[in-house]
DNA sequence: CTGAAAGCGCTAACAT
DNA sequence: ATGTTAGCGCTTTCAG
């Protein structure tokens, strides 16, 4: 049983004002003289008083609260930065976030919109959406909404990667490199048949990298390209299947001398497969991987395509607290190539090979 | 500006009945006619209704929140996964997440504080604590509070990782191996001189090495033994530090057979060393993390002393919002070696050096 | 410049 | 079995 906090009552009767006038001497709002402030500063002092967030919010109809909805969370590096981005710049902007990790569960993702509902946040924020009826009730509930990632509709102000660009730099990259025969490896995540948003981001990317190979005069091999499928509920993002991915490609002979892979996780499961077949990296093939996660901790450190991901968090908070006066925003943010030591000049010929 | 959502009493309106016998259907106490019931239920549904979390607050002093303060969120997985498991655990306990990142910073930490006892959370949750004198704060507050990976004082619950026998396991296992000089690299945190908890974790890990050889009438030499410092603003983790701390000690011809590194974040760099000096692993040197965060993900897959990070979630709650009639608890949770590629047979001579 | 007071939406004790 | 009602602690309009 815990005694009860001061009240604003508390601090006017100490400071023998109104509450009216402590609340104005809190808020800075006002006028009030000098000496009574210091009076109330006083008492606010001494009874190390502090708001209760509950009646005001229950009075003004406002939480300065962003509900943030978010899935995947592990062990995809991904979202998790996202949160905090999401989380600086609404505490930069005075805010807090009520966070709520729906693991890609529709019916979870629905509880979430609910239990923010109830707390009256004034934001609800999707990274990214799973279910469109859960966007829906969000929408209808008044709050505002922003998706992040991947909307599943154009109703609300959204926040969205380049990664067709994201993914042509890699490419140009590589060809700068000379490397003329590039492979492609992604997975497609599949929870909710039917559900689920249709284009998604890692097609998004081999559409990129099939552009700037037709740019450069190249393309690419039928067996050169494997799209797996996202996995288990062990293994959600099938990052050990990058290994095997891996395998298929790079088994034969005849190989590719560069692989573009869709995330730095399942880079991270391909770096597995050269490092225990003896392919060095970039000495026999280079690899660029995507997001920027893991990349800076790999063996060795992997070239990537960085998402501005702290930055989606900010765009995320802008169009959730601002009170935008037209309709819903789109806000595309470019990505970058961080080159590190996985990517070097293609080989001429096979003196590489151990 | 959004629509008022529907009240108590609009329901009651359209059901013909009162706000109590309302909220008796809402939440299922006190006997009401099924037929009653039914109508409520109707009105209820048609309506849309969502209760409002800010006035039961108000009303009944207790939010079902948990306020979750965590440092070093990134790029340190560790806090992460606890967050989650928290969360999860939470979330089955009825009870949700306030989140607010302090990064360690103690008046980040602070602010956290402060705004948790606005809210009026039920419990506050260091994942861990940076500053003691906000720990105190937080107990002054009323609310229930719970140190999580490094208590700084024991007037509140806590929950830890056996660091000692943790790293004594993944000993045991080296010798096991035929390993017979056994390194170690670490680092420690120092952000704010003083105030810092003056036991760390990575020095339990030490002693559990220096332990588990002194068992195995073994000892480790002076020059096998790193403890670097945590680093820079830029590179809090100094995750980049392992690869310098690595060359230290498998520079020279004479070198540990094995080494075992106190995070999966150093690790990862120290690998980075080895894979550019051609030392193969396990081959010629074998590596133990700790933590099991990034470990799965590195080549070769890490074996690395597992925490229970979810656990500590879980056990953060059940302290959180059990009303123990009794003082503070403190649970210590154990570890688990997780064995994957990194560790095999001590090299019997120099030959596998290419 | 300051105070009085209505009410935000819900709960629960008490009355019927 | 159901209804009435007094607050929970704050904000804010309106009076003074």
């Amino acid at each position: 049983v815990r005694e009860n906090p001061t009240r604003l009552v508390d601090v006017a009767a100490r400071a023998g004002v109104s509450t009216a006038t402590v609340a104005r001497v809190i808020h800075g709002n006002g006028r009030v003289r000098p000496k009574t402030r210091a009076a109330v500063q006083e008492a606010l002092d001494e009874t190390g008083y502090r708001l209760n967030a509950l009646a005001q919010g229950l009075k003004k109809r406002r939480t300065r609260t962003i509900g943030h909805l978010l899935q995947n969370v592990f062990p995809n590096p991904f979202n998790v930065e996202v949160a905090l981005g999401l989380e600086a710049a609404a505490k930069e902007a005075g805010y807090r976030v009520l966070l709520y990790n729906a693991r890609d569960e529709p019916e979870l993702e629905r509880q979430g919109v609910e239990v923010f509902i109830e707390w009256r946040v004034d934001a609800i924020v999707f990274t990214p959406p799973v279910d469109v009826a859960n966007v829906d009730v969000a929408i209808a509930s008044g709050a505002r909404v922003v998706q992040v990632e991947r909307p599943m509709h154009d109703r609300t102000s959204s926040v969205v990667a380049d990664n067709v660009v994201g993914a042509a730099e890699a490419v140009d990259h590589l060809v700068a490199l000379g490397h003329r025969r590039i492979g492609f490896i992604g997975a497609q995540t599949s929870y909710a048949p039917g559900r689920v948003a249709n284009v998604s981001v890692e097609l998004e990317r081999l559409a990129g990298y099939r552009e700037a190979l037709a740019r450069h005069g190249l393309s690419a091999r039928e067996g050169d390209v494997v799209i797996g499928a996202y996995g288990s509920r062990q293994d959600p993002l099938g990052l050990a299947n990058g290994y095997e991915y891996a395998s298929r490609i790079f088994s034969g002979r005849e190989r590719p001398t560069a692989v573009l892979v869709a995330s730095d996780l399942l880079a991270a499961s391909v770096l597995q497969w050269f490092y225990e077949h003896d392919l060095r990296v970039p000495a026999d093939v280079s690899v660029v991987g995507f997001d920027d996660t893991l990349a800076a901790h790999l063996s060795p450190p992997l070239t990537s395509v960085r998402l501005p991901m702290l930055e989606f968090g900010a765009h995320a908070v802008e169009l959730a607290i601002s009170d935008s006066p037209d309709g819903p925003e789109h806000r595309r943010l470019g990505t970058s190539l961080v080159v590190r030591h996985s990517t070097g000049q293609a080989p001429t010929s096979k003196e590489s090979r151990s």
